[in-house]
DNA sequence: CCAACGGTTTGACGCTCGTCAAACAATAGA
DNA sequence: TCTATTGTTTGACGAGCGTCAAACCGTTGG
């Protein structure tokens, strides 16, 4: 069995200006409300509601996710358990991940935010 | 005497992946650190620190700082000022501003930090 | 009126990005 | 041992970005 964890920046290595450069894109915005709950997500467009996206695309914003030092991602058998790096980002960045997902939550990614009715 | 600001949007209308990307650029974030003290800066390259970019250069990172609801620029004259736009930015993603500001300062973004000596 | 100033706009250049498709790799299950 | 599953890698394509240079525009000051 295989259970390592793929290439990542240390805590200490992480980049602002990398951080912010991989959530200005729609999708890893997107993700990072995916992740939000600090739960493992696998990879698969269907289970991450991206069903719009190809499997290969979503496996390169993964990547990008990863090299900005925003998730983790865990390769045990052939699934790959991906999960957000709350406690190094909050460490490195103190109250940078909690204000970034505040903002979203109020809607600032221009989504279709269904009317209350 | 003119004296009128350029366009920009509205602050409800700012979009939090779009304030992502705006930052996510080395020249821009840059650009925050030097507003962040809330006053008025004239576009001049050598003014800002920025000789070893063209003066078309800053200028448009200046409007897509702009466009991005994240600055606001008033022309006087033949002088354009820009300043942060801090109380409209609060307003809209409470706790952001602060915490990206705090993260600059805490040299996240890879610039040379001369030693303490 | 005319020249200098502060910025913007346009066009060009190379590079990066987001996306898909196809091939590939490794594991799990029958 | 096949075959299906899960995801990565590579290559291609169009679009966008960061930069500079040159032309341009409104204003200021002789």
């Amino acid at each position: 069995m295989s259970e390592e964890l793929l290439p990542q920046p240390d805590t200490g290595e992480i980049q602002l200006v990398k951080v912010l450069h991989a959530l200005g894109d729609p999708v890893r915005i997107q993700l990072l409300g995916i992740y939000a709950d600090g739960e493992e997500h696998s990879c698969d467009p269907r289970v991450l509601g991206l069903e719009r996206l190809h499997k290969s695309t979503v496996s390169h914003h993964m990547r990008v996710l990863r090299e900005a030092g925003i998730t983790s991602t865990r390769a045990a058998g052939r699934n790959r358990y991906v999960r957000l790096r709350r406690a190094d980002l909050d460490a490195r960045f103190p109250g940078l991940l909690d204000s970034l997902l505040g903002s979203l939550a109020s809607g600032g990614t221009g989504e279709d935010v269904p009317p209350a009715a």
